[in-house]
DNA sequence: TCCCTTCGGGCTGTATACATTGCGCGGCGG
DNA sequence: CCGCCGCGCAATGTATACAGCCCGAAGGGA
């Protein structure tokens, strides 16, 4: 396993956060949600995993005030399923629930690609995007899926930052997450990608142009064709081993 | 059942009637919540008003606790600003925050008329949403604007509500509350919708071919064009009058 | 007069105490 | 042997207590 790769997701998945270290000055809510979040997406909290309130306390060294209000905010996201008197449960990622979450998060992300499209690139923020997908293309020949994939986590969310509408970003974040561990489950059954590398190319190019609709159409085309393999991989996946 | 959406609007909306005064059930977190909520978009707590954590309990008669989990919900959501020993404000709604809210909702919106339309609708479900258009025809005719503006949100959320998926209705919802306000805010100013009535025909019957293509071509065309009326509006309001 | 510093008050964030309520288990009856 | 009922417990939801921090005001010095 791509141990390395794990840590450095890891870190992304912790996303506004300045960094891995200790968190001071924040607050207790926050190092809460953010240190259950991150266990969450690199599963040292299993699916399924049940703790009470009073435990997670525990396991944080927290009191449950902040831990509470913690677990509504992950419970809201997706991430945890919070049954009364039950406990809370890590939810777990069928490809239904998967299915769902895509769609939403292509609707997103297509937007933001539009609007980036409209507004268009710098000679900076091209070049630097060009250099992407070719260390892309590059692992994509040397069969380095892992860290393919990782890049195209951080190509993705480059571009669509430079949507300029921080609401879009925070949804689009949300779903990030949710469908983040479907990723990491199926990374080793992907294939090759190089029909998405020349994708990629193509929405670059539509965006660099400034063709909004060249830039939608590219990108539904190449998230419909994704999401679809994903859950298929997903079902494969799911159907063939454990979770 | 056309009252059913209805329903669902007005208990989503406005209901100034019978008061707070039922809190059937409702733990005191959700009622919280819901009370807050609705005296926000309904107004009541106008764009701008700052209250304390501790005033807020006392105006809804509960200890800190449950105000501040519903408060924080708030705040995810949009509609309220959390500064640290500041208070807590009602946002405003300027045109710039519209724009992006409803960049995020039309792309939602859209996305979701599409999963409707690849489902295809009931004999039943088609007749319902054709007779809401036909009345909401009658209303155009006959100048009542604010009724129209009334059904037209009715008819939005019943078609994305047949879309069957949860999470993307949840979010619509979040956006929806959104941008609420501000529809209120413009409708003195809106035109007949002509132009809108027109194009829900063409939607509902792309949908009930089952054409996605069309279906997603006609709703965007519709949301790009009222949007952009929308923010256009909203600026008027608020650069002619008050906030 | 204006800025800098210090002090005090109070608001929030966290911890803890208390009440409620629903679940599970054990006993009883069929 | 199985199902149903009621009791006890414990987990959550809510209230309250406590402490730290920040902001602002006021006073002194340049």
């Amino acid at each position: 396993m791509p141990t390395e790769a794990l840590t450095r997701r890891a870190r992304r998945a912790a996303r506004p956060g300045p960094g891995p270290t200790a968190a001071p000055g924040l607050s207790a809510r926050d190092r809460a949600y953010q240190d259950l979040r991150h266990r969450i997406l690199t599963g040292r909290l299993a699916p399924g995993t049940t703790l009470l309130e009073t435990e997670l306390a525990a396991l944080l060294g927290l009191s449950r005030t902040p831990v509470r209000e913690a677990t509504i905010k992950l419970a809201e996201e997706g991430l945890i399923d919070i049954r009364p008197r039950h406990g809370i449960t890590v939810r777990t990622v069928s490809p239904e629930d998967v299915r769902d979450i895509l769609d939403v998060f292509s609707a997103l992300e297509i937007r933001a690609v539009e609007l980036v499209a409209r507004r268009g690139l710098t000679d900076e923020e091209l070049a630097h995007l060009q250099q992407m997908l070719s260390r892309m293309e590059r692992l994509t020949a040397a069969g380095d899926i892992a860290r393919w994939s990782d890049m195209d986590d951080d190509l993705h969310s480059t571009i669509v930052a430079l949507c300029g509408n921080p609401r879009l970003l925070r949804t689009l974040g949300e779903y990030w997450g949710q469908q983040y561990r479907a990723r990491l489950l199926i990374l080793p059954l992907r294939p090759a990608p190089v029909q998405s590398d020349l994708e990629h190319r193509a929405m670059l190019a539509a965006i660099a142009a400034r063709d909004v609709e060249a830039a939608r159409r590219t990108h539904q085309q190449h998230r419909d064709r994704a999401d679809a393999q994903q859950v298929e991989l997903l079902r494969a996946r799911l159907g063939s081993g454990a979770a």
